[in-house]
DNA sequence: CCTACAACCGCATATTTATGCTAGTTATGG
DNA sequence: CCATAACTAGCATAAATATGCGGTTGTAGG
């Protein structure tokens, strides 16, 4: 499994916040970090789309108030066109009412402005390794959003047998991600997904992402 | 904000665990700190309903694997009947499997069990203060989960005002249909589709076919 | 051992979709 | 009369998707 990127390689780290004392102060204090490579800072997220496409950044540190485009749409907006890069928001107070906006637009992490540095340096290591650093007051809320969100969603009885990776692949399409989305998701390559997907649709009987989700939900097989 | 209990009350928590090591391991360790306090430990959950009614504990400190009553079955059972106890689950392994259950029985933490005894302690200090200890991997986990049912839900309201003919476009895209099927059927050229979809996709703010959707389907804007 | 199958990956190509820009017509309300 | 909206349409380009072909690996059963 090669999935872990060699520890040779530094963390490209992009800095979205219009603040020039954040930016220079993260800037600078990224360089005694060996491990972390700051590769841009911005004071809004206008461009967006563009630099995440062209510097791939492993990991977005994302003001949320910034003038212009928000932290939140900024965040949707460079996960549509870079799944595997990673948001980490910057919030200024414990500003629980957009956590989930922020989830929702894809961030992983979420800190708060007065964090200890050693936190915003750790929070770039996890998140660069797949994981999600968050303080327990954000875990709890996130957590008790979605115990109360969570109802049985169970599969039930279905006609046709798709495999079980099939059926995660299925899954993704249900929410409407994209190929790049699901490949990064399930950990796989984007032509491991197209095999999926061509199974799928032989299985199903359709010739299209929205006919195998039409299906899907019909036949509740999600 | 009078939410935090005084600090003069110690935490009363409760173990159950099949190990003796475990249970006599914490017991020995909590009698260091004041704030916590062992009011009770079990190698199994067979009364646990029974003994939180009676003890109160605040806090649970809840092995997985038991014979008999499973950790999570406990924890749903321990919720039930004392809903204000606070549950951490102490997990063999990072069995991410047994996560959701975990969460939707009710627990608010998940530990490892190899994890530092400076951990434990602060984990148990966090839920009973309301917060919720998770390592980043746990996190993450949930948090995709999240994710994945929130985005589903919360878009469920607003009104959109498509316009008749975008309507009829957004209709025939629920039947699984084509551009070029689209163009056939209202009789328009395949430019115009195009047309109606992106103003579509402005008003429904999605960015594919198949989020436009299930977007419709669960609006029942169809 | 052989076979089947699930899961994985790659390349090539045709088609479809997404999106930017532009721009004509026809209503409709201010 | 003007602005706005809806509907129409075209051109161009980038991205995503659909589909055909090929392959490796590992595992379960005969």
């Amino acid at each position: 499994m090669e999935t872990i990127p060699p520890l040779s390689q530094p963390i490209k780290v992009i800095i979205f916040d219009d603040s020039p004392d954040i930016r220079e102060g993260f800037t600078s204090l990224f360089k005694f970090y060996d491990d972390i490579d700051v590769i841009g800072t911005y004071p809004d997220a206008r461009n967006v789309e563009q630099i995440v496409k062209t510097m791939k950044p492993k990991v977005i540190l994302m003001d949320i108030d910034m003038p212009g485009i928000t932290g939140i749409e900024a965040t949707a907006l460079a996960k549509h066109v870079a799944p595997e890069t990673e948001v980490v928001i910057l919030s200024q107070l414990n500003d629980d009412s957009n956590i989930f906006e922020a989830i929702k637009a894809g961030a992983t992490g979420y800190l708060l402005k007065g964090s200890d540095t050693d936190k915003v340096v750790s929070a770039i290591r996890i998140v660069a390794n797949g994981g999600s650093p968050m303080n327990a007051f954000v875990a709890r809320q996130t957590l008790d959003s979605f115990r109360r969100s969570m109802t049985q969603i169970s599969s039930s009885e279905q006609t046709v047998s798709l495999s079980d990776r099939e059926k995660e692949v299925l899954e993704c399409m249900c929410e409407g991600m994209t190929y790049k989305e699901i490949a990064t998701k399930l950990n796989i390559a984007i032509d491991t997904v197209r095999s999926h997907t061509r199974k799928i649709y032989e299985k199903l009987q359709v010739r299209s992402k929205t006919e195998a989700v039409l299906v899907a939900i019909r036949k509740k097989l999600i």
